[in-house]
RNA sequence: GCCGAGGUCGCUUAGCCCGGUAUAGCGCCGGCCUUGAAAGCCGGUGGGAUAUUUCCCUCGGGGGUUCAAAUCCCUCCCUCGGCGCCA
């Protein structure tokens, strides 16, 4: 969400970026009039309660000089229906102007590459390099190959898109997790698993709103939100809360199962593990000074690079464009890791700078010596295990169907080099 | 889940019984003093609106009683203690 400030002082950056992402100049004029009206009305009341304060402390008086304050007491209560009527347009026109004021996206960084979709977006960086060979499995073949996952019965006890991993590849998972989270923490990072349950007005501080139509699952019967990425509580975490700041960034990282409903996704490239409705994520997230978030984006952009560049897979980092970048992020990179059976880059991380929109709407603020100011907040992929398992699967195939165990997991594995093929 | 005690400004805390301007300390910011700092002293300290100097709001959330609610009533949430259940 966007600081009321910027409506009232700069509309016209909000309706350039709303033209930048075609949508409706209407969104930011409406909420602009109804703040009008809002604070019309908050006038007037204010106007009325400092008139019923008056009145009030001079019954006080009266009533301990023990005179009468009968009259007095009819002007009350026409007062009162005022400030009734009052109180009731005034709550309403806020909750109308907040209401359309969540679903303003959030300011573009002006970097950010126009665009219409993702055909838009832009490749920055090239890393690794890819194998040859003649014929490539898919993942879910080499899944099949090395029983590494049981997609049927989880299909029969849960449904479809989710999976037993198991054996050796349930380990792989592990050490994929215990590489990435040993990695942040040598860079200071604190390492949090969050409740993977959270609250509805919790959760509308983090998210787009549609999202809870068509990513997260809803818990029945209960104000309850199974997480899509431990970003959300990580994030959510100092809700209403005014942080120090003073000691350099908060930096985060989390870790924690992510459930999300995957709606209307269909396809072929879909199959296997790469999209599922329940997964393992190492994520990272910060919160941080605006004078520092674009250095930080920096930094959880290159620690996700670094992290696949140990795992020796070819991936390439791309620059989000205006019709992809979707509500929440100012900026955001992808990357993207090469999949050679089908031929394609594939997304495996996403780094996203979302400025002030989620502090704002989480009432998150800092002190500075001016007084309280809304920080900045990011987050990025670290590692999301079935799709770098996949990514690693693909890549580091063999002729007779064994996958090469990356060099950086070996530790995690009691140093074994391969998976067999049954 | 049951019983009991609690939740007050960034932190700690008084006020609640008995309704009438939310108290004090710490921290932080600024000033005086100082070669510099500390100490000391003085002022400030959350949110909103605004005619920019005034008003309003804020005592876990919501509702109610009242001219007036931190204070009384109802309800929900959370914390702590005891009991129960339990990986």
């Amino acid at each position: 969400m966007l600081e009321m400030k910027v409506f009232r002082e700069s509309p016209e950056k909000i309706l350039e970026d709303l033209k930048k992402r075609n949508l409706s100049e209407n969104l930011a004029s409406d909420v602009i009039d109804l703040d009008n009206r809002w604070r019309t009305l908050i006038e007037k009341g204010n106007r009325l309660r400092a008139k019923r304060n008056v009145i009030s402390k001079s019954i006080g008086e009266l009533k301990k000089e023990g005179q009468d304050f009968s009259e007095v007491l009819k002007d009350m209560a026409k007062l009162k229906e005022d400030l009734n009527l009052n109180e009731k347009e005034t709550e309403e026109a806020l909750r109308l102007r907040d209401s359309k004021r969540m679903i303003v996206p959030n300011l573009l960084d002006n970097e950010v590459p126009i665009g219409k979709d993702e055909d838009g977006n832009i490749e920055v960086s090239l890393y690794g390099t890819k194998n040859k060979r003649e014929k490539w499995l898919s993942h879910q073949e080499i899944l099949e190959k090395i029983n590494g996952a049981d997609l049927k019965r989880a299909a029969k006890v849960s449904g479809r898109r989710f999976y037993f991993l198991t054996g050796d590849l349930a380990r792989l998972e592990l050490a994929l997790i215990n590489f990435s989270v040993e990695l942040l923490c040598e860079k200071g990072y604190n390492l949090t698993t969050p409740p993977f349950l959270m609250n509805r007005e919790a959760y509308e501080g983090v998210v787009d709103l549609n999202d809870f139509e068509d990513v997260m699952y809803k818990i029945d019967n209960h104000d309850l939100y199974l997480i899509a990425t431990s970003e959300h509580p990580l994030t959510a975490r100092f809700k209403n809360e005014i942080i120090e700041l003073k000691e350099g960034p908060l930096k985060y990282a989390g870790i924690s199962t992510n459930f999300r409903k995957e709606v209307g996704a269909h396809g072929i490239s879909d199959r296997g593990i790469w999209r599922v409705h329940q997964f393992s994520k190492v994520e990272q997230v910060i919160i941080c000074k605006p004078e520092d978030s674009e250095e930080m984006h920096d930094e959880i952009l290159n620690n996700a690079i670094n992290i696949f560049e140990k795992l020796e897979i070819p991936f390439r980092v791309i620059d989000i464009c205006t019709g992809d970048i979707g509500t929440v992020a100012a900026r955001k990179y992808d990357i993207e890791a090469w999949m050679p059976s089908s031929n394609k880059w594939k997304e495996v991380v996403s780094a996203s700078n979302c400025r002030s929109y989620q502090s704002v709407r989480l009432n998150m603020r800092y002190r500075t010596k001016e007084g309280t100011s809304f920080p900045h907040t990011l987050n990025s992929t670290a590692v999301a295990t079935t799709r770098a398992l996949a990514a690693i699967l693909e890549n580091n195939q063999t002729d007779n169907g064994d996958v090469v165990i990356p060099k950086v997991l070996r530790k995690w594995m009691g140093n074994q080099e391969i998976i067999e093929a049954k």
